[in-house]
RNA sequence: GGGGACGUAGCUCAAUUGGUUAGAGUACCGGACUGUCGAUCCGGUGGUUGCGGGUUCGAGUCCCGUCGUCCUCGCCA
């Protein structure tokens, strides 16, 4: 019986106990249905919420009979009344605040079937254990659950509350070009060839950065975007080859202004979305001392565990490694974890953790563990306590160790230590959980080196990218031709930190050409390369560039914490899979040689 | 490019040292059922064990190759 779907008086879940009496239109998905021959159940969804239809005694025998032919996922229209259920009736969930519209149902007088469906490939619903790649295949089925709706509902509440700031605060949103210049920095470029320019390349942005500068020198003065990004490299959990940024400049700013005005974005998103005031502003870490006393530059502060450099101590032992590692110029640290009553360190669990160490590089991870002797004095026992000797009191009393606790060492170079341990602390954080859940650990990290030293190129490369300012007091070091101090120029970068994972950054850049051009020098890229790489940046920052600088955000892991998603995948609509495939369209595929003919290119076959 | 886990019914999984006709739950189909709500009860259909090769009297199981998925190191200015 054909009904008015393009009139709904109601979504399917917004009826509630004041709607009783109500005669209602409802259109929406069969997500169940609980068939009693003289009654019938039906769960109807739709992106609002679920409401029960009830087929019975006051049903019209035709549509009672049609009803019990419903199935999952037939997109169907109902006309009805709404009832309260009864006493005794009410859905258990509506009580546990799962089922909003679980007091009262709808007795449908009057059925349509909009559309049939077959079975579903898998269980349309948040209980659903399919495997990802049968989900992806069918993503436009697997959107229809409701915990993947709400990521997408929070993230349109993201980008909506960040646009609604950002305009409130005087910025513009200016878009920038999909189709530019390849440049040879940073990440692999995706290409698309030039059907006009046999031979030539465009390159897919990695991310706005060379003309979002541009919009400085043109005076916008203030210029955001939310932007999709490309980076042709191996996928992870939490990066996919497309990704959106929060993308923004500011022009007569210092790095205070710049990160202000971004704590300020995050606080209305939190605000927003989880009714959450974060604490400002936002506590701040250096560089060194985010390595130092935690191994990363995106430290974990919701839980202690910090790193102790007891070089000084270790090289009173006579242990092997410890001496070697410092004759070679390294370090020796050390990390205490608690373990009361031993019963989370066994020995077993420490064996899989020297074996996931190594896994990612490390020689060894020596131990040892802190006992109480007969006169109740602090000792250490098994692993290394030998090596130690009549070190180990001093050392027991540096570390404030107690008993039961478990002490770890790490010798080696300075970078290599910091990595081994900060895994160490991250996995040791977890077991012991210490890791309080719930709890929104923000962290500015700043004062970031400018240059590293590429070992593999056998040269200095930056760390954020080339046009980071440096600190003005380090100009001088900067400009001193004594390469062995370049490293200890520190850069005006700043990261966002929560709980660990990088939100995003940004930096101030270099307005000044004589900087611009010693930075260049330093990187060993000459004018030739540098005008040939970053030319129309080079000759825009002549024409009076205002001091200015910015930052970016990575919206789709901000959207993965506020949701508590596992994957990227799950806050991105149609993600690629860890091999950069998307499994639904089939892309990337092979072209017609009439397509790669007007492009003037030839494939190569990959050598085995 | 390296390391690890996995691949068996539409879906999620099981199958003893290599041993009879590869099972279960769920979905699906049929039946019963007027208060269910991840309904229940009864019955049934459903398999190229990812693909290719090898060892063996015999392979889901062992070996080689290959494809795919996930995690991870490298990589991601």
């Amino acid at each position: 019986m054909p009904l008015p779907y393009h009139q709904r008086t109601h979504n399917c879940g917004e009826l509630r106990a004041q709607h009783i009496g109500q005669q209602v239109l409802l259109a929406g998905w069969v997500a169940n249905h609980r068939d009693h021959k003289g009654m019938v159940f039906v769960d109807l969804r739709d992106r609002y919420g679920m409401t029960q239809l009830r087929f019975g005694d006051e049903t019209p025998r035709v549509v009672l009979e049609e009803a019990r032919r419903l199935r999952s996922e037939w997109c169907i229209c109902v006309r009805g009344t709404v009832a309260h259920r009864g006493p005794g009736n009410v859905s258990p969930r509506f009580f546990t605040g799962e089922l909003p519209t679980g007091e009262i149902e709808v007795v449908v007088q009057e059925l349509e079937v909009l559309s049939e469906s077959p079975p579903p490939p898998f269980d349309i619903s948040d209980y659903t254990t399919a495997h990802e790649d049968i989900r992806l295949e069918h993503r436009y089925l697997d959107l229809r659950r409701p915990g993947l709706q709400r990521n997408f509902l929070i993230r349109h509440r993201v980008a909506k509350t960040l646009r609604d700031y950002f305009d409130a605060h005087g910025f513009v949103e200016l878009e920038t070009p999909f189709l530019t210049k390849s440049t040879p920095e940073g990440a692999r470029d995706f290409l698309v060839p030039s059907r006009l320019h046999p031979g030539k390349f465009f390159a897919l942005p990695q991310s706005p950065q060379l003309f979002k500068q541009l919009f400085m020198v043109s005076g916008f003065d203030r210029y955001v975007q939310i932007v999709r990004c490309f980076r042709d490299e191996d996928l992870r959990a939490d990066r996919q080859p497309e990704f959106t940024q929060l993308d923004l400049e500011m022009s007569f700013v210092q790095a205070e202004n710049v990160m202000a005005m971004a704590e300020g974005a995050i606080a209305a998103v939190f605000a927003a979305v989880l009714n959450y005031e974060i604490p400002r502003p936002i506590p701040r870490l250096s560089y060194r001392e985010a390595l130092d006393r935690y191994g990363i530059d995106r430290p974990d502060t919701r839980f202690g565990l910090e790193l102790h450099d007891v070089s000084a101590l270790a090289g009173q032992t006579e242990f092997a490694p410890f001496r070697q590692a410092l004759e070679g110029g390294g370090v020796v640290k050390a990390i205490v974890a608690p373990d009361p009553g031993g019963k989370v360190l066994t020995r077993k669990t420490i064996d899989g953790l020297v074996e996931e160490l190594r896994g990612i590089g490390a020689p060894g991870l020596p131990y040892t563990k802190v006992v109480t002797d007969e006169q109740g004095q602090l000792k250490v026992e098994t692993g290394i306590a030998k090596h130690l000797g009549s070190v180990a009191p001093s050392l027991l009393d540096a570390l404030s160790a107690r008993p039961g606790d478990v002490v770890w060492f790490m010798p080696g170079p300075y970078a290599s230590v910091c990595k081994y341990l900060a895994h160490l602390r991250q996995r040791l954080g977890q077991l012991l959980q210490l890791i309080p859940q719930g709890q929104w650990n923000f962290l500015w990290v700043i004062d970031f080196p400018l240059l590293e030293w590429d070992e593999q190129e056998r040269r200095w490369s930056s760390v954020h990218h080339p046009f980071t300012a440096p600190h003005d007091a380090d100009l001088e070091l900067l400009f001193s031709d004594d390469s062995s101090r370049w490293g200890q120029i520190r850069s005006k970068a700043y990261d966002l930190v929560l709980n660990g994972i990088e939100l995003g950054g940004g930096s101030i850049r270099i307005h000044r050409a004589e900087v611009q051009r010693r930075v260049f020098h330093v990187l060993g890229i000459n004018d030739d390369e540098a005008q040939q790489k970053f030319g129309f940046l080079l000759q825009a920052l002549r024409y009076g560039p205002p001091p200015h600088g910015g930052l970016a955000f990575g919206l789709d892991r901000i959207v993965m914490m506020l949701t508590g998603a596992a994957s990227l995948r799950d806050v991105i609509a149609f993600p690629k899979t860890q091999r950069g495939t998307c499994p639904l369209t089939g892309a990337p595929s092979s072209v017609t040689e009439k397509q790669l003919a007007e492009l003037f290119i030839r494939t190569i076959p990959p050598s085995k």
